[in-house]
DNA sequence: TGATTGCATATCGCATACATTATACTGATC
DNA sequence: GATCAGTATAATGTATGCGATATGCAATCA
């Protein structure tokens, strides 16, 4: 196994996006070249060329001669990014459902009862959200469909802060494991548009959840 | 009107850009830096800045320390864009056809005759697929759906340059007006479900005669 | 008093120069 | 002849510094 050499762009793009999705730079927020280059002891060209990239996955946004800032999701935006999840992870499930082996089902359901264990435990959302990720993406596996995954990725990274900020909000309590269960289950039977159907039901509802959080941060506001 | 300023990296974007989608530069070439900067008359900073930026729009792939490449598509890659492609833009269309006006469907009429007028006298690509592209916008026009349009928009970018050169091959045809006078008719009428099924239909098409030119020419390579 | 112009300062954009990494080549060893 | 180590070369990655742009404030004028 090779070791991985890491550009200092790259640390400064993980270090950058996990400030915009732990909350610690919130929406709309501006990202100074200078004040972070000093923070992060670079010079300001990785800063510049890790905004770039955090621009590319639709973290941050980039004005000539004005400088950067924290995209900022309307509850309207929000919408509208969960309803692309639901419709392109239903696509990724219904690609792979049928191709996943006996193996596939229980390591989902191995980082299922980890993630149940975890919930129990009162885990951080390091660890919870990193074992959610990994049971869908287990789910999606055999899809092979590169570019559908990355789209999600994409869209996951969006909205994965304004998750985190529902958790904290409801006591740090992650939700429906059970879902997980019953989609699984799903999965396992084999009937896919059931499950897929099932799935878009999961993340729409978890939609509604964070949706109905915004709202009231718009008001607030 | 504001005059805009651009940047030198919005140029080189653009310029770069043009080069791929034009086939100027070839899927798979590699991108040298120092070249680039020599032929735009500008230093290195501007080109990287440029290619991180067209990473992010999946023309152009970044391995580090190795240099940029132009991104080679697979026939099983392009088959899956197309299918993205059919999947949200009906999405688009879905939610954009109730609100489409009277005016919309006149605008769209236009740009489809001036479209059959260009493909008649034979213009270049650049005419009919603005055209083409306007077309397929103004019935989106309606659809608030930030997000979605631009996944579409980035996914028009990556096929765009395999639709050109179809079209080079076949002689240099724009195909299907035909299809687009059904569907604009469907539009009216104001049967979603039809238009969109439509719609999808006439992306897979699509899809079909490029992904049989790009199986040839794998076997050819 | 209110609007407008000009200047000061903070910040960004980019050129130059140096450091680091990957790769092709050379020669030695078996 | 094949393989490997070591080096040379080319390309990328990053720091520094200067010029350009935007923004806020002060001085000026109607």
């Amino acid at each position: 196994m090779a070791i991985e050499h890491k550009t200092r762009t790259q640390l400064v793009v993980e270090a950058i996006r996990e400030k915009i999705l732990s909350g610690d730079i919130k929406a709309g927020d501006p990202l100074r070249q200078a004040a972070l280059a000093e923070e992060l002891n670079v010079s300001r060209i990785p800063i510049r060329e890790a905004l770039l990239q955090l621009e590319g996955e639709g973290l941050v946004e980039f004005e000539a001669h004005k400088g950067a800032t924290a995209t900022e999701l309307s509850a309207a935006q929000v919408d509208e990014i969960f309803e692309l999840r639901a419709l392109l992870e239903a696509e990724l499930l219904k690609h792979s459902i049928h191709k996943l082996t006996e193996q596939d089902f229980a390591e989902a359901q191995a980082l299922l009862n980890e993630l149940e264990t975890a919930a129990a435990a009162g885990d951080s959302y390091l660890t919870t959200g990193t074992l959610n990720s990994r049971f869908h993406a287990k789910l999606y596996s055999r899809a092979e469909r590169p570019h559908t995954e990355e789209l999600v990725n994409m869209l996951n990274k969006n909205s994965e802060r304004y998750a985190r900020m529902h958790i904290m909000q409801s006591g740090g309590v992650d939700r429906a494991p059970d879902g997980h269960q019953e989609l699984l289950d799903l999965c396992r039977s084999g009937n896919s548009s059931k499950a897929c159907a099932f799935l878009q039901e999961h993340i729409v509802s978890a939609k509604d959840d964070i949706k109905a959080l915004l709202l009231k941060m718009e008001a607030e506001a």
